[in-house]
DNA sequence: TTAACGCGGATTGGATCCAATATACAATTC
DNA sequence: GAATTGTATATTGGATCCAATCCGCGTTAA
């Protein structure tokens, strides 16, 4: 009897999966601008399908706050206030924090080993585009340790919502070398295998960011 | 010149807004079986609409975890393995203890009033079914104090998860009793302003129905 | 007997068409 | 000239239609 490799055949991505992970990106990265008008059609174009899968991705997205809708007056990429900012970071600090703690004990070589690729990348890339994916990777791979999905996805669903913001931080003075200097900080704690000193430092880590984000976003919506 | 009450005129439900927020309702409650098959023809039907606005409606359930889609093959009520129960359950005692410990030196009286009517209602309420929306609206009625939208906004997402579970588990024998009881000593540490004891009971008490929830499911499930 | 095959209905995904509403701008009135 | 009104166009929300896929069931062949 013919043998082959039992890989699933069935194409998963539809075109509204398609078009949702794509704004999503784009959003995500900082390429779309808050506030910008996202227009169905406009965007059915570019995916060169009709406006009901660029419908059910918008939907999505509108479920994730990243984009908000006002009937018959279309969709627009979310825009947060400084004090939704700062509360996302405080979110982001606890839980992010606590999944480190659980992490930590279950780190084995091969974490340790991702994670340390990340942060050279981190230290050696020039091209500031590419830092905020970098960011996200490391602390990733230390958090995949937990093995709490749900605690993961709720992670990432937080960062998306700043991501933009956090991306602009990283650029500004200091932003690059202060985010290097805890990365690097946070890794040695966590390979000596201190859970609490790598929940402090992480927790650390985003409260910084996030002062250093604050007092940047004043500045400039002022 | 006439003047009158400037009321928003623009009704702002959709009908795929009206369907999601039923489904969402029917499922949390648990009217709604898991793997149920949600058929976007029969939904439309129930509500006198088109397809467009339930597959907008599915989406947005998918994309909060209470429905999974496969392409062709259709949307079903979302089933959750007791580790997936167990790891919600351990997301909630972190984030609704810290959200108690910001929320208590910020209770006014009339915030305890509420949550006192609450505590009165789920002491005296007869009807089993009624239970978790109470058991819901007391707790919320001491989150409310801590003014942290987003931190409430991810709390009813991980809460609607496994509200269907956790209402089963009041029902069971000594889940009412112990939850009243329970209840009633976070209101009075809270009333006594002590946050830091407010949060450890508000942690022991979810990982308290966690556990008994587990058991039970354990054991249905086998 | 049973497993493979194929057909037809059921269901989902997507395209196109129509209705409801908003917005920009010209026309009009004072 | 400014405010208001009417109108044309753009855009969204929803309905209907078509295509792709799944699934149950009967048929057939080994």
């Amino acid at each position: 009897m013919l043998k082959l490799d039992p890989i699933d055949v069935r194409q998963s991505a539809s075109a509204a999966d398609l078009v949702f992970e794509a704004l999503r990106k784009a959003i995500v990265e900082g390429d779309l601008a808050e506030g910008e008008h996202l227009r169905q059609d406009h965007i059915a174009r570019l995916f060169n399908t009709s406006r009901i899968p660029v419908r059910e991705a918008l939907k999505r997205l509108e479920q994730d706050g990243l984009v908000t809708n006002e009937r018959y007056r279309g969709t627009v990429v979310a825009a947060l206030s400084s004090a939704e900012v700062e509360e996302i970071f405080e979110f982001r600090a606890l839980i992010e924090s606590e999944i480190v703690r659980l992490a930590v004990p279950r780190l084995t070589p091969e974490h340790l080993a991702e994670a340390q690729r990340h942060l050279q990348a981190f230290a050696s890339e020039r091209d500031p585009s590419l830092w905020g994916e970098i960011n996200r990777n490391f602390h990733y791979s230390l958090y995949a340790a937990a093995d709490r999905p749900y605690h993961l996805q709720v992670i990432r669903s937080s960062l998306d919502r700043v991501d933009r913001y956090l991306r602009a931080q990283l650029t500004l003075t200091d932003g690059i070398g202060r985010a290097r200097a805890e990365h690097q900080a946070i890794y040695d704690v966590c390979a000596g295998g201190n859970a609490d000193e790598a929940a402090r430092l992480t927790r650390a880590h985003i409260l910084d960011a996030s002062r250093s984000l604050l007092a940047f976003l004043d500045q400039r919506r002022r």
